[in-house]
DNA sequence: CTATCATATCAATATATATTGATATAAATT
DNA sequence: AATTTATATCAATATATATTGATATGATAG
């Protein structure tokens, strides 16, 4: 018989979604922008002025981290303005809780 | 003047350690690993029938785990066994909540 | 001493992810 | 219309990480 944390169904898609979540956030640079973007939104020039990164690498992970509607965007004249999505941090702070609370 | 997301050195060093924290922990079979240890130690051939992986990878992920320090192993006759290292827990988990407690 | 068991290491390869450089797009300004 | 500004995309490359297969180590059993 194998151990819950590998047989059971729901429990293997949560790691999986989990896993994929620690990936995205576990880039200095991203944990950087969300960082910046925790005070509301920026526009993508605020963001390139404060890391030391080329333009294009940014918008890559801004790619990447809106793919995991971990951040939004909209669109205001020539700027496009990133901020958080709250309801997927919500998601994955607590799924990463739930995970956490054992080992203490 | 940049953000201080990007000029404090203090925040940039933490920003670095959970980033590696966090992709050692983003890897869906590590997730298991970690999994099954929180309910006490381990040994990696207990490890091994549950995971569907070869036992040298094994040896590979727990020794990734071992270098962050988030499991510690013992050695008993022929056996290795593992459990995770509390303390390191709590370090990161602190890290983690810290940076994630503005984002609701 | 030889075989077996449990685990680790290593080199080779595969896959994933990050970075760079060049260019595209779309809107605004001249 | 031509230029500039802000951002995104793409292909090529670099780097990091995962996986495999073979083998080593170290302990015990026969």
């Amino acid at each position: 018989m194998k151990h819950l944390c590998c047989s059971n169904k729901e429990l293997t898609k949560e790691f999986a979604d989990l896993a994929k979540f620690l990936r995205v956030a576990g880039e200095d640079n991203r944990l950087k922008i969300l960082c910046i973007l925790k005070d509301g939104e920026h526009c993508v020039c605020e963001i390139v002025d404060n890391l030391d990164l080329p333009q294009n690498l940014i918008s890559t992970h801004l790619k990447a981290l809106k793919e995991l509607k971990l951040v939004e965007s909209r669109k205001e004249w020539k700027k496009v303005y990133y901020s958080v999505n709250k309801k997927t941090f919500k998601k994955y702070n607590s799924l990463l809780t739930n995970f956490l609370k054992n080992y203490e």
